[in-house]
DNA sequence: CTGGTTCATGTAAGCGCTTACATGTCACTT
DNA sequence: AAGTGACATGTAAGCGCTTACATGAACCAG
């Protein structure tokens, strides 16, 4: 019946560092100490702060703290969406290193927005860095905020003045599938996709030349469409009207390639029998469509993280890399380039 | 030459609200009214702070903004991960309806934290409001939120003390999907998933039940497996192995409906002539796959919109709903249920 | 018993914003 | 010419934390 006194119902919704600080008899500074655990406070107070803590059901306000400490333990990143694997796991790669630095995330997806310039400048006033996917939506922006002084990365965009890029390898792998479509006979090969929709695509679509030139062959000019499900429909549907002329397609990921695949298949074509289709990304479903999509895995994940960890880098103040970074990548050979099936 | 006074390279990394103010020659007050918008500042002020907030590279600390204000204008999402298309379309719509609100949103992924009490902590250190994926490896932490009086939405999961829950409606859709496997005449259909890894597999279970009950068949026992690839071939492959007898497979999801599929049919079964499959989901693959997998589609967008907008609500003082939302759902019959193909 | 250490805790000064209120200016009215 | 509003801007008091520094208690050596 002695300790009665508290209120009992005055808890939790502004509770601070103060009324936590009165529960316990001791000061905020005390209170505070115990909470970052950084200097040594004496155990039996360090329980009495617990204890009030607990029965106040105090939560810290993170804006008070970070105001106080001059920085928001947080990383910014910015994407254009999250359909499809492919910015799924670059977003987890970037969660996990993020988490394990201590590092609080918040996302922006780009295509959701109108304002995307306000979106970004509202981020930057929330994080420390910023790591932003390298559509060609952004740029402008970008470099505003690297005027604004906050570290930023790239991934898989254009090297912009002053911002540090990471990229998945893209020429040389894009070379090698190219090469291993062209040896399988196939001479009337098309590029799918638009060079123009970024670095990553350019690179792949220069692979694509390059494999040729170095058999004495002529590239086709690229058949620009965009990567979705429906533009491979709607170019599938054209190839089947004659428009186009292949026996092999290197579209620039898997979605455009599984659409076209298969809307080539409902039409009674035989894939890779009258036309070999290869991809990019090895997305979950081209493994199990028949036949099997050969395509190229990225480490998009490891991607995610790198970026992650050189945001943290940056705000601990290591001088930026001029030089881009880029990570290999690998060649996954099914069956539906002319391939042997073999699952 | 005359306007040269200004140090040339002293600018953004450390510019305040102060020193926009000097360089603009007003007070600290005038810029912060230009920069809200709110309260009417006389056209040339207003364009001489803009001049200087452009040439100092100002990017206001939002963390200062959220002290002052005592908000964050930020809601917070907690999924276990991101992999497979469901929590990305959940994560999206809950972005989308967030940026229409103007909150930033903070993500944690439990999956990849070890420590996952601590996360949460922290999270609910910089946002307004939390949602919260129900998986039941949170509830904990979720109650002790609760009692720090952060709004909290419970997606899809159990109805915590006091929280909100949204979730899409299972039984019916699971009760229509099971009469229709019953209605091509199986008699030994299998549930595959296990009925306590949440709300969600237990009512699909519960509808599974529903629907033998009402035409006086028994319902077999589920086989318990979680919801991956691996668990799904290795049930396949169990199930190959005469360790199961089944005529059609109710799986839990269509992540596993699809790796039991393609297992069986690569050892030579004919889905669904031997044996039916259908899933829950409708992810992208079970559209490319032959024959199409038959499978419920939920508004998983819809979903995450909805939670993004209650927490809104809520933290704009509406009184919490005791009733749980139920988003309506849909099934998609295609031929893995042993319909004729209609692609 | 005194003075010097050591260690736990308290005091108070910010961190960079927002905003209620006070002040000053102008343009009218009378 | 003085009084009155209306309106633009300035002044200053917080918002809830962290942390350098000051204080005081407890202990030990001399």
């Amino acid at each position: 019946m002695a300790k009665q006194q508290a209120s009992p119902e005055a808890k939790s919704a502004g509770a601070t560092i103060y009324s936590v600080a009165d529960h316990a008899g001791v000061s905020i500074a005390t209170v505070s100490r115990v909470l970052q655990g950084a200097t040594v406070v004496a155990e039996t107070t360090r329980q009495k702060v617990l204890a009030a803590v607990e029965e106040l059901g105090y939560v810290p306000l993170g804006a008070a703290r970070s105001l106080a400490v001059r920085h928001h333990e947080a990383h910014g990143l910015v994407l254009p969406e999250l359909s499809g694997p492919y910015y799924a796991e670059l977003l987890m790669g970037f969660e996990a290193r993020a988490a394990e630095l201590a590092q609080s995330i918040v996302l922006v997806l780009t295509n959701s927005r109108t304002d995307l310039a306000a979106a970004v400048r509202q981020l930057a006033t929330r994080v420390d860095a910023i790591a932003v996917f390298g559509s060609p939506a952004i740029s402008a922006d970008v470099v505003r905020l690297l005027r604004a002084k906050k570290p930023v990365v790239v991934i898989a965009g254009e090297p912009h003045d002053g911002a540090e890029t990471i990229a998945a390898e893209n020429l040389g792998s894009a070379r090698e599938l190219a090469g291993h479509v062209l040896g399988h006979g196939r001479r009337r090969a098309l590029f799918v996709g638009d060079p123009d929709s970024g670095p990553d695509i350019r690179n792949r679509y220069a692979g694509y030349v390059a494999a040729h030139r170095e058999r004495g062959l002529d590239a086709a000019e690229p058949v620009r469409v965009s990567l979705s499900e429906a533009d491979g429909a709607a170019f599938a549907q054209r190839l089947l009207d004659g428009e186009y002329e292949a026996d092999a397609l290197m579209c620039a990921n898997d979605e455009l390639a599984l659409s076209i695949m298969t809307t080539l298949q409902d039409a009674g074509r035989d894939v890779p029998g009258d036309i070999a289709v290869v991809g990019w990304d090895d997305v979950m479903t081209s493994r199990y469509v028949r036949p099997g999509l050969t395509t190229v895995r990225q480490p998009v994940q490891e991607l995610g993280a790198l970026a992650a960890n050189r945001l943290h880098e940056l705000v601990s103040g290591e001088p930026p890399r001029s030089q881009a970074q880029m990570l290999p990548t690998q060649l996954v050979v099914r069956s539906s380039c002319g391939c042997p099936p073999t699952h």
